[in-house]
RNA sequence: CGGGGUGUAGCUCAAUUGGUAGAGCGCUCGGUUCGGGACCGAGAGGUUCCCGGUUCAAGCCCGGGCACCCCGACCA
């Protein structure tokens, strides 16, 4: 955009200083093509690539809430207003943030067309914010005894938030989702769901998305409007800065009261039904971009790439430009043949390093060079994405390291390899990231210190402030308090008790602050 | 909603005091190229965001509107 700032790239930086993490992020998102702005307010197009990595997502996640024993459905889009409002926190959690639909029909008034003022509708309608108040009014009419019960149920959806601002794959007004929402017969179950799929996120996020991420319960002002208790993931990206991606509701009977869901439970006494509900978004792509990418463009753990391997052909003559391609076309061929996806680069008119720039932007994990050399010796060029201790090497350097001529079977052999070391490689590089950005803090001299310096992060500090403080600490920071992370996630310094950093009341445990995005 | 900024070719931007709307990139065609973003030549591409006003004449001045961007407020 014309009116952003320009940004000075330093052909030498590897990693993007903080400053100019915002523009630096745009840059992945335009040159990887994933996604763009529209005409529509605050609402993006995702391109093919981008919706690519979310379909990869999708199927990761979706396999996981099968092994949960989930199923998927689908509600609808809109949300009658008066059902939205029946859970009264809830409703007005979401209020400065609903799309209305008001009006069904449009007319053409002197030539022009627009709203027909008498298709106003008797009640207005809400895009859907989230789902729970239409999903469980579906629910009360599913749910009798304790014997239909639990009733888990996912939905894959898009939903609008109306933000004053908003950011590509970040918080756009429109997003995709999936919405898990679940029905029990007692607290404990409903709590031990909730649970649960935290942990199935953590381990997707690990897994699949190399994003090592903190578990952990927010504090009562960051609950999601209408829950008993929100429990989250928050990751670290490049900047420092914190990403929550990923939230699980216990939700008590507050949901089941609205909408007067009650089942005969197994002494015969009607009960109100215990729920949760839990969610990841097309935010994930942010995250992903945020984690991993470097100034050369994105990069893309394996198991999410929809592309694993690009093939280049490489010619002069004619002559060889044949043999060449079919030699190319063998190589991908016995790529795909291991059950990888692979993309024959057979492009006119672009040269090999124009096609190299690309699909590098693009995040593809191995390149395979084709070219006549490789022909007469028998060998393949393979060129990673991605190398371990990448942020110590200079553009050049990197380059040359990342790439190795090998015998073609031991090439195409070990390619399958390669792709599991870099997704372990992407893991612990974000791992040790996160580390080298975490610090144990005792003192607000020694906070403020932190958040003013280059390198901020993660703050592991006592807690024992309440919503007011939260605000003190938000207004002199710009930071909040990101979790309270589960004890198991606690690392080994930043354990016992002590004393609150601000009140300096007695605390039991750390808590986790960060600006936070 | 408050403060600031910007709207000109697909993109990034020029356009002197108000005087014939331009460049680079990209795109199309032809040729030479091809192991890290090739080069030469030719070509296509415009309601200067919209509406109104001033003027012989408006991309430029004035009024109104709209959109987008940045900062803040807001954000399970």
């Amino acid at each position: 955009m014309s009116n952003q700032p320009v940004v000075k790239q330093d052909p030498d930086a590897i990693t993007p200083r903080a400053a100019d993490y915002s523009q630096w992020y745009l840059d992945i998102v335009k040159k990887a093509q994933l996604a763009e702005h529209t005409p529509v307010r605050g609402c993006m197009c995702i391109r093919p690539h981008g919706y690519a990595i979310w379909e990869k997502m999708q199927r990761e996640l979706d396999e996981r809430f099968k092994a949960t024993g989930h199923q998927n459905a689908y509600f609808p889009l809109f949300i009658p207003l008066s059902l939205l409002t029946r859970e009264e926190k809830h409703a007005s959690g979401f209020a400065k943030e609903c799309a209305v639909v008001t009006h069904h029909r449009l007319k053409s008034i002197n030539g022009k067309v627009g709203v027909d003022p008498e298709s106003e509708l008797e009640e207005p309608l809400v895009i859907r914010p989230t789902s729970e108040t239409i999903i469980w009014a579906q629910f009360k009419n599913w749910i009798q005894s304790y014997r239909d019960l639990p009733i888990l149920i996912n939905q894959w959806a898009n939903i609008v938030r109306w933000e004053m601002r908003t950011r590509v794959f970040l918080r756009t007004a429109e997003f995709l989702w999936q919405e898990g929402h679940t029905a029990h017969s007692t607290e404990k179950e409903a709590l031990e769901e909730t649970w649960r799929m935290l942990g199935v996120y953590a381990e997707f996020a690990e897994n699949v998305l190399a994003v090592p991420v903190l578990r952990g319960r927010k504090t009562p002002g960051e609950r999601f409007a209408g829950a008993v208790e929100t429990l989250c993931i928050e990751g670290m990206m490049q900047d420092g800065k914190a990403l929550q991606m990923g939230t699980s509701h216990y939700l008590g009977q507050n949901f089941a009261k609205a909408a007067d869901v009650q089942f005969l439970n197994k002494e015969g006494r009607l009960e109100y039904v215990y729920a949760s509900s839990w969610g990841v978004s097309t935010r994930l792509v942010g995250a992903l971009i945020m984690a991993h990418s470097d100034d050369n463009g994105l990069i893309v753990p394996p198991k999410l790439a929809p592309i694993h391997a690009a093939v280049v052909p490489i010619f002069k003559t004619d002559a060889e430009k044949t043999r060449v391609l079919e030699e190319a076309a063998k190589v991908r061929d016995e790529l795909k043949s291991k059950g990888l996806s692979v993309k024959l680069d057979d492009r006119e008119g672009l040269t090999p390093g124009a096609k190299y720039y690309e699909w590098e932007a693009k995040g593809v994990p191995i390149r395979v060079e084709v070219g006549p050399k490789d022909l007469e010796k028998g060998s393949l060029c393979l060129v990673r994405r991605f190398l371990a201790d990448a942020d110590k090497l200079t553009d050049v350097e990197r380059r040359k390291k990342a790439k190795s001529f090998l015998p073609r079977a031991e090439a195409l052999a070990s390619v399958p390899k390669i792709l599991d070391e870099m997704q372990k490689q992407l893991l612990e590089r974000a791992r040790a990231f996160r580390a080298s950005r975490s610090k144990v803090i005792d003192s607000i001299e020694d906070y403020e210190a932190f958040f003013k310096s280059e390198e901020p992060g993660f703050a592991w500090v006592h807690w024992a402030g309440d919503a007011g403080h939260e605000d003190q600490m938000a207004r002199r920071f710009e930071t909040s308090i990101r979790c309270i992370p589960l004890p198991e996630d606690v690392p080994e310094q930043a354990r016992g008790k002590g004393k609150c950093i601000l009140t300096g009341q007695p605390s039991e445990q750390r808590v986790v602050m960060a600006r936070a995005y």
